[in-house]
DNA sequence: GTCCGTCTGGGACAGTTGACCCACATCGCC
DNA sequence: GGCGATGTGGGTCAACTGTCCCAGACGGAC
């Protein structure tokens, strides 16, 4: 195993973490089957890294960060109507859950986890905080103005994209999930400006 | 320790298991905890169930049965619009979660494990249809007929529950909370038949 | 009152876990 | 070319886990 800093090992750690817990969940998650995803020895565990716990909380962040302005961003450009765009955009989403079930499923798992561990009960809250800010980019990419505060509809939107992923890993109904998308964004459009006919 | 028939250990223990789970987490709720919650000797455990895992089913079944038809059925009745009617059902559920957080919390994290573990993965797909039913149930009660198919407005309404329930564990905002629940009946409101106006 | 099946309690087991320690290798710097 | 800081590897530890076993206590049927 060559020389490799540190800092370098606790990011290829937590990448490690990730892939891990995507595949097999959280409570596989050991930190022997860490440093074997890593290729690591498992004393560079605890070198680089204080605790197990501290690597989940790192985990966290990467999650938010990549998941968040990586996938969902570049979804909601082109599209005529702000109801097809929201299909569009959710749909598009739904794809991405269904390629890789695991790493959506360890999303919610990490959160779970981090409420009920002290020293990371704080996490759970600035991850949503990631989530709903990045809903409002995409609502204020996607239209509007808004008949309703943008900060309300994109609390919204993630509640829904949240229940909908937990849905479909219930029953992977691929079908009702598409009809639910329908359904939502047309309620999600219904809630535009210009689109008030009364 | 009286003497009491394993069918009745059996039903103390998933319940004894449930109320671990809410309180210190499903990675707390070891054997050990759970006899030492029902207060029984450790050798009951294996007496009355086959395996951990066993258990854990019965706690799934438990908690849809229980959670599902006692606590939400009742809260539909009175309220004179669709919408009144919606928001005092969501905020009465947001109540029920509010009451006890490590409850409604343990529910996600049995479902999470459950897709994990072979042998239970089929589990969450029945707690769903269960939940879709129940949702059924509501909204006809509610009002209706809808424009659209009533079972896809249940699992929209399902899906939409989970998420609040989501957001609010991870962050507690209250107001955001209630603001979302309002957004949400106007939506699900705006798909009942008569309201179609145009 | 005897007996047999049902239930109980304490103890034990092997396996796994997070954490740690210390002797050795390697690197950059003087 | 030596030297101190930085990284590595193997082995080890106590704690905890799910599961099992067995000797005994209790209950009702005869």
């Amino acid at each position: 195993m060559s020389r490799i800093p540190a800092t370098e090992r606790r990011a290829a750690l937590a990448h490690a973490a990730l892939a891990v817990i995507a595949r097999d969940g959280l409570a596989a998650a050991t930190t022997r089957a860490i440093v074997a995803e890593a290729g690591m020895a498992l004393a560079s565990f605890h070198y680089a890294v204080p605790s197990r716990d501290e690597l989940l909380r790192d985990v966290v962040e990467l999650v938010v960060a990549e998941e968040g302005s990586a996938a969902l961003a570049p979804l909601l450009a082109r599209a005529g109507s702000i109801h097809e765009a929201t299909v569009l955009a959710m749909t598009a989403y739904l794809e991405l859950v269904k390629r890789d079930p695991g790493h959506e499923q360890a999303m919610f798992e990490l959160t779970q986890y981090a409420l009920r561990t002290p020293g990371l009960d704080d996490l759970p809250a600035e991850q949503y905080a990631r989530y709903h800010a990045l809903a409002i980019e995409l609502l204020d990419a996607a239209g509007g103005p808004w008949r309703v505060p943008t900060a309300d509809l994109a609390r919204m939107l993630v509640s829904f994209t949240d229940g909908l992923t937990l849905a479909w890993l219930a029953d992977r109904d691929d079908a009702a999930a598409a009809r639910t998308i329908e359904l939502a964004a047309a309620a999600i459009a219904s809630f535009a400006e210009q689109k008030v006919d009364a």
